[in-house]
RNA sequence: GGGGGAAUUCCCGAGCGGCCAAAGGGGGCAGACUGUAAAUCUGUUGUCACUGACUUCGGUGGUCCGAAUCCACCUUCCCCCA
């Protein structure tokens, strides 16, 4: 296709358990929009009470992208994701909707923008597999090393703890011929795919967040969440991304009889407030709008007074 | 009633006369991250006027040049015998 024009799209990011999904619905009821799902877990078909997907009434009332699209069998990553997001966006733009993406996953959410990963098939798993293998065998600084000699540039970017990061950038070069340096410059290069209009949901206050994660964990758990765990659990093949998805692997050692049902609970309430706070950390880094909420109480529906105030940037976002 | 053991920084837990503001882990806080990203990784965490000073290791009082580490008593907890 030759005119690969620029969409314009808003978003919707923010820690997990802000209320991301109904004000994004609420925005599409008053917008005309359409939701595209933007989160690394909710893609995977029959996991549903874990990654907080939108309800089957929630998905009525306005249609969602980009959830329940693949098997837990298959691994899936930011540049499928961008692919396929993209191609959704352009389709419901296309039926004069706006596309609205929703999520907590910072690097889907770059990947569709920006489009950088719409690049040459970069991976190679038997080549991640002989540098990891080497690093168990020869130490990971034997690794990192390679690197240096290679890309020395990505190199001193990248902690030499980083074994997965610093196994990724040799894998570009790998593939590639080019250094993951040069790659990102010019990938870097190309315009955006999507002209976004971001917004953060956030709560001022931090232990409001927390008190929210560790109530919607009861929730889920009270909704069925160790036996859906349960029925992923026995699906053999499981991919390595679907399998390290929040409350589910807590749920999966306490299956293996690792940790006790109390214990993986409490598990998975920990990793959901630090999985929080790195969301916060990257999407802070990042231009976007904020949208600060103050209180705990019952803020299940978004306020009136945050559509309102998202409005007004909306409105002049669309007009030009 | 008798005997034994333990009390450490937010938590767990090492330390058992100087090298201890005190290992390690957890938690908290901050951060990095362009193809596993709900992943992976990093820094920091007694106070302050911060290359130094000050206050901490249940309490009080001792011993010693010097104590979280030794002694005495007290408090609390645990175990064993009754």
């Amino acid at each position: 296709m030759l005119k690969t024009e620029q969409i314009k799209a808003l978003a919707v990011v923010g820690p997990t358990a802000v209320g991301k999904t109904a004000f994004a619905i609420a925005l599409a009821k008053r917008y005309g929009g359409e939701i595209i799902s933007c989160d690394s877990m909710q893609i995977y078909r029959g996991m549903d009470i874990g990654t907080a997907k939108a309800t089957k009434e929630e998905q009525a009332q306005v249609p969602h992208h980009m959830i329940d699209i693949c098997s837990p069998q298959r691994a899936y990553s930011a540049a499928d994701y961008a692919k396929e997001a993209y191609q959704a966006a352009m389709d419901i733009a296309a039926r004069g909707k706006i596309p609205i993406l929703c999520g907590g996953t910072g690097l889907y959410l770059e990947a569709v923008r920006t489009g950088r990963h719409e690049n040459e098939a970069v991976t190679d798993e038997a080549y991640r597999a002989t540098l990891s293998a080497l690093a168990d065998e020869k130490g990971a600084e034997y690794v990192y090393e390679m690197l240096t000699r290679v890309d020395r540039e990505a190199a001193e970017a990248t902690h030499p703890n980083n074994l997965k990061r610093v196994i990724r950038a040799l894998e570009i070069y790998h593939t590639t011929g080019k250094t993951k340096t040069e790659w990102d410059r010019e990938t870097a290069k190309k315009p955006p795919k999507i002209d976004l209009l971001t917004f953060c949901l956030l709560w001022r206050d931090r232990d409001c967040l927390y008190r929210r994660i560790d109530k919607r964990v009861d929730e889920m758990v009270n909704e069925g969440l160790w036996e859906e765990a349960l029925r992923i659990y026995q699906i053999k093949d499981i991919a390595l991304t679907a399998a390290q998805a929040i409350g589910y692997k807590e749920m999966f050692a306490c299956f293996r009889g690792e940790m006790s049902k109390e214990e993986a609970i409490e598990a998975i309430k920990q990793a959901s407030r630090h999985y929080a706070k790195r969301q916060l950390t990257w999407f802070l880094a990042k231009p976007h709008i904020p949208l600060y909420r103050d209180s705990e109480e019952g803020e299940i529906v978004p306020s009136e007074a945050l559509e309102e105030e998202a409005a007004l940037s909306i409105s002049a976002f669309l007009d030009t």
